[in-house]
DNA sequence: TAAAATGGCATGATATCCCATAAAAGCCCA
DNA sequence: TGGGCTTTTATGGGATATCATGCCATTTTA
């Protein structure tokens, strides 16, 4: 499985290219396609999905097992599948980033990837940066809430 | 399994004629037959649904022997069987989509292709739009569920 | 023989390829 | 351990190929 890790910001330029991080690229190159499969994130408002074509094999035929002719089907077929793109490497490990996600994730000149282990975002610098403090506070709540329960099972030890 | 993804806008020229996307070709031509396998969507109103030769000889297969989605499926495969429509590929990767079709899915000038993994659909553009707007809504409420499910789990994770 | 269907070529827009350059990172050896 | 050398990476730009689509020629058929 494909391990992202690390945050890079690369450049859009005036063709809209970016460079995939280098240390991405090995994960995301394989018989089957050399690229990113990217699509608007169900989650996180601003961010874009990005993994390698064959976690989105598994994902479609994970669908694909519903009753093809359903509404979970065709809901999530056409929340996820339908707003998704093969972007392939040019040669020097860029990609085009289309229109749409683009707008999507307000990027304009820079572009921020963010390494999730199988997966991987990318966003608009700002908004990354925004998302990052509420995670890191967040974080912070859950550590300390852990932190709290173990004191208890331990009778206040340490 | 083939894998269609995203959207394209294709124009419907005079004689009926679209481009199918070109993305969308490799995964369509075969020995057996180059070409699109197209027939009216049993589920989404105006949808058209498509796929490659090799999946429809699946579900023709599905019929007869054994049958995963009860009675009611069988005769649901059977009626798209009787409704479908093998479109080649000219020279250009263009197909003609029959009168029936065009007119099921209300499509005049332009014509929506939608990529949703194994298979595809092709509508009117204003017909996707609205459709994708709820489909979108229904999915991201779906999602909520899980989460909240997950959560309850968890014990108010993440 | 006219209308319709099909195949093939032409065109403009866009994406892709290929090479150049600069910056950064890694490496080697003193 | 530090400084210079080499390789990798990010980025820019021009040349080329691909694609959607319009237009014309040829075939079909009624």
């Amino acid at each position: 499985m494909a391990l992202f890790l690390s945050r890079f910001d690369n450049k859009v330029d005036r063709k809209g290219r970016v460079s995939v991080p280098a240390s991405f690229r090995a994960d995301l190159t394989s018989d089957a396609f050399a690229g990113v499969v990217a699509f608007p994130s169900p989650g996180n408002g601003g961010a874009i999905d990005g993994c390698d074509i064959e976690r989105m094999k598994q994902l479609a035929e994970g669908i694909d097992s519903f009753n093809p002719f359903s509404n979970e089907y065709g809901d999530l077929a056409t929340a996820i599948l339908t707003k998704s793109h093969r972007l392939p490497f040019d040669g020097e490990g860029r990609i085009i980033l289309p229109q749409q996600l683009l707008e999507h994730a307000g990027i304009t000149s820079m572009a921020t990837f963010a390494g999730r282990g199988a997966t991987f975002q990318i966003w608009a610098p700002e908004a990354y940066e925004a998302y990052e403090a509420e995670a890191t506070e967040r974080a912070r709540a859950q550590a300390d809430k852990f932190e709290l329960q173990r004191r208890d099972q331990m009778g206040a030890g340490e």
